[in-house]
DNA sequence: ACCAGCTCCTGCTTGC
DNA sequence: TGCAAGCAGGAGCTGG
């Protein structure tokens, strides 16, 4: 799924579309995503006027004005692992009804469960095969109080995140240090890929016991993060299988990647001998480079 | 409290 | 070519 770069460049895409708008119709194709959807969902978003489109780790926040009862709301979306959203510019005769994506967009028409026209025109239409991503609705004042927010790390674009903050996150655990980032109360927002491209960037073996790893490498696994996290937006996120960019453009950082999905290959660290191997770790894929992470 | 493993779901890739 | 197993970017939950 869309790891921290790629619900960035989601929210920049949506943001000129939707930021300031009506929507004016909500549709839901199915009661449920991962969990059950709100009450009387699309029912509760027709209407309403959207604020600010904000980020909190891999979590999209719509800003929504206040609803029938009278408090602003936020409308939380998960892409999970295969989530997408997608911009169609609905017919001046009005809204298509859903799973007509394939017209407009060339993608498939399975899958779209929800879709939301805004009274400029656009069409924004969830998509998720996978059905592991989520959406809520819940009282802005009271967002970190979300199930889904309350227990997130600090944001690693963000000053509450330094060196020092890692290392006191990261203070006795017994875990390796690929499963200690993959946790999401130690830094939001990253996944499998970007926690393997961070630890190679910062010469740190995926193994390694998170609880054991010296200050000076924790300032320079912080500064990888960052610096990992920069550049993916910078490039519009990786375009895997599913992820595409809201306008429908691909994500490039994916040849940019140092170890993902690069097993046998040579490790950019350019030291004689050196390959990307690739090991399992709580049942995921780590690649890295034996050489130059220790 | 902490940690490893399982699980949800569909679809693409791989290997026989 | 056809089929089924394996694997995929997440993360909540269970049980040790």
């Amino acid at each position: 799924m869309p790891e921290l770069p790629e619900v960035e460049t989601v929210r920049r895409g949506l943001e000129p579309v939707l930021a300031g708008q009506r929507i004016r119709v909500a549709e839901q194709r199915r009661p449920d995503l991962r969990w059950p959807l709100p009450e009387r969902f699309a029912e509760r978003l027709t209407g309403r006027h959207v604020g600010a489109l904000r980020r909190r780790s891999k979590y999209l926040l719509v800003d929504l004005d206040a609803d029938a009862a009278g408090a602003p709301e936020t409308l939380i979306i998960h892409l999970g692992m295969s989530g997408r959203i997608s911009i169609i510019e609905a017919d001046a005769a009005g809204p298509a009804p859903l799973g007509n994506t394939a017209l407009a967009s060339g993608g498939t028409a399975a899958h779209d469960h929800v879709s939301l026209t805004t009274e400029a025109g656009h069409r924004i239409v969830y998509n998720d095969p996978r059905r592991f991503g989520a959406m809520d609705l819940w009282p802005t004042d009271r967002l970190e109080e979300h199930r889904l927010l309350a227990g997130l790390g600090p944001e690693p674009l963000s000053n509450a995140f330094s060196g020092e903050t890692l290392a006191a996150a990261l203070a006795g655990r017994q875990t390796p240090i690929k499963a200690a980032l993959l946790d999401q109360r130690t830094v939001a927002g990253l996944g499998n890929i970007y926690v393997c491209e961070a630890l190679n960037r910062a010469g740190i073996h995926p193994r390694r016991i998170a609880g054991s790893i010296s200050r000076t490498r924790i300032e320079r696994l912080a500064g990888a993060i960052r610096e990992t996290l920069q550049d993916a937006i910078a490039a519009g996120g990786s375009s895997l299988r599913d992820y595409r960019q809201a306008d429908g453009e691909l994500g490039y950082f994916q040849h940019s990647f140092r170890v993902y999905g690069r097993e046998g290959e040579p490790c950019p660290c350019g030291v004689a001998g050196a390959r990307i191997l690739r090991i399992v770790q709580s049942g995921r894929s780590t690649f890295y480079c034996s050489r130059c992470q220790r």
